[in-house]
DNA sequence: CTTTCTTATTTAACGTGTAAAGGAAAGGTA
DNA sequence: TACCTTTCCTTTACACGTTAAATAAGAAAG
């Protein structure tokens, strides 16, 4: 069974291959009786265009990349769900590209673009640490999603969709300290973080100063490297490590809801409570958060709206519409059975 | 910045196109050091050949489709890790394919193979109830994965890999029977899966009637229809259900490790405890059934092997290394905290 | 009889790979 | 010296399947 083509199509319906092109593609200058005989011999034939051949001559693909780093990170699932249907309903085609995270994912990104003539592309996580030399040899539009944006980067040459990392960590940071806790462990990012880990960090210590409380650099820990990051392997190798450090703390703060489930389990081996003899704080608001038990205080990132909003955007910048866009999403401090008062 | 082609390099380095082609492609009639120099030039201009004029001057595309039913499950996430690796070792591309719960997965690859000239086929999940005569509208390889080979299907038109899960739902079963439970409620699939599904419950009837217990119809439970199936949300639905209808049970079998912790969820809420008032066992061995307060009694599942011997396969089937294989992993029970005798 | 409109056809690209046909240089052999 | 072989390269030409620009054929209208 071998392929047919459009001009196998042409013949067997006894017109130029134009006019099948101008079938399949909607085009104006057609019968509407001319059509639909088309469409129906190619109905019956099974007839599917070659990708291959009208990318080669729209010289674009109608392909958009979605780069992740960490993609073991659950937190992305939903949101690659959306990407997902947002872009088959758009009739693009949608190709996910894993990043090590100790890859460069602009250079992958340049890569990519030339190879598959992308229409765009999104980049999910990472440090985002770049020059501008480097993303000015992107000539496709794209899109940071859920990337902290620090003032180090200049928010005028992008797009972005994220929440404010930085307050919403303040917001939550904030609440355990209401609850009277004082020493509050932290497990954040690397040091050389300049996203979203730092942005988390940073409000963790404004709340701190904002309560008068003095930092502990004891009592920041940072994720494993040769760990999966934000996993939930990591938040219970650091926190089994924290416990057995024997620096005392009545809270712990993860910059995920998985690293806190890892700090629970770490918690209970040690023969503890959550929260009875610590509390724990996440950050993301995972389906398991809910589920968790005891179940997790966190700060609830509006994710499908977060990915609807990047995918919108994209295609306004592929489209023209816009020259670039900025959107910060609310987020909301969920208060569950982790955390509790020690007044 | 416009894209070079292949004249460009040529003309930069001074030689043929046909050198510059065989320099890209390992091609024998080429010097060494002509090769390297053309090399040289492509890598400092950043040259990357176009993939839809390869592909369609190839006619195929060097890329393998992934369809996934159920793409939320988290079963399947450490497996898409594993072939997006493998597949970009190999240098193919990959394409991420959702299918969903109510689409037919093989029409979705029938239209994409043509469409996108596919080498190979991997096929995760779903109920594969079909027609052969619908499976011979596929002319590239494919394998099914993670899918129960039930006596429906003939085994010598396919390749699969997958664990036993008859045998291994029924080895759950049996143990929660030696712990002494009667009453044991199952949280299974549809009435029409004949696959995965199936073979699960088929292991859970096999193993009480082979302690001599008595079915009761009212202890088995269905999935709902309008949630994600095999998810937590599902778990926590039906057996909130299941608990208010006041049929007496003393542990309960979940068809996976998602569904398992939804059902804890609904017994917390309930009051009640695990594993002191009720028994739960999962299925599959998630990350999260180690970290879940209690630890959820599983079958784990070798995922990463299955993943890994699954391309394997694709490859030896795309290489005409073999003409079809199959491949069953033994799976292991865990013994956890969220299930206890009650002898 | 020209103009306009609609609809269809012809043909030239898009960028790559490969096959054909051949040439130049180097080395070996008679 | 003349001739052959081998190695590496060139040029030319075409093919892959599609789209779009240019073109043409009718028909209707002025």
């Amino acid at each position: 069974m071998e392929r047919l083509t459009i001009i196998d199509i042409a013949k067997l319906c006894g017109v130029g291959v134009t006019t099948v092109s101008r079938a399949i593609n909607n085009h104006p200058d057609i019968n509407e009786e001319t059509k639909a005989m088309v469409m129906k011999v190619i109905k019956e034939n099974h007839y599917v265009p070659n990708n291959s051949a009208r990318n080669l001559k729209r010289s674009d693909s109608k392909t958009i990349a979605v780069l992740i780093k960490g993609i073991s990170n659950p937190f992305f699932s939903p949101m690659i769900k959306v990407f997902e249907k947002e872009i088959q309903r758009k009739k693009y085609s949608f190709i996910l590209q894993r990043v090590d995270e100790n890859q460069d994912e602009i250079e992958v990104a340049i890569e990519l673009e030339k190879e598959k003539r992308l229409k765009g592309i999104v980049f999910l996580g990472g440090l985002f640490s770049h020059s501008q030399e480097k993303l000015q040899q992107l000539t496709v539009p794209f899109v940071l999603s859920t990337i902290g944006m620090t003032e180090e980067i200049d928010l005028s040459d992008y797009s972005s969709v994220s929440v404010d990392d930085f307050n919403e960590s303040l917001k939550i940071v904030d609440y355990l300290c209401d609850l009277g806790h004082q020493k509050i462990a932290v497990i954040t990012a690397s040091e050389d973080d300049v996203s979203i880990g730092k942005l988390r960090y940073e409000g963790y210590k404004k709340a701190l100063s904002d309560h008068g409380i003095a930092y502990n650099e004891r009592l920041v820990r940072r994720m494993k490297e040769d760990i999966d990051s934000y996993s939930m392997e990591n938040g219970y190798a650091v926190t089994k490590e924290l416990l057995e450090s024997g620096e005392e703390f009545t809270a712990i703060f993860t910059l995920s809801d998985s690293m806190a489930i890892g700090a629970c389990k770490a918690i209970f081996e040690a023969g503890k409570r959550v929260p009875e003899d610590y509390s724990v704080a996440g950050y993301d608001g995972l389906d398991i958060s809910f589920y968790y038990n005891p179940s997790i205080t966190t700060i609830k990132q509006p994710v499908v709206e977060i990915a609807e909003a990047t995918i919108k955007i994209l295609f306004d910048l592929i489209n023209k519409k816009v020259n670039h866009a900025h959107q910060i999403f609310p987020a909301e401090l969920i208060v569950r059975e982790s955390t509790r008062s020690i007044l």
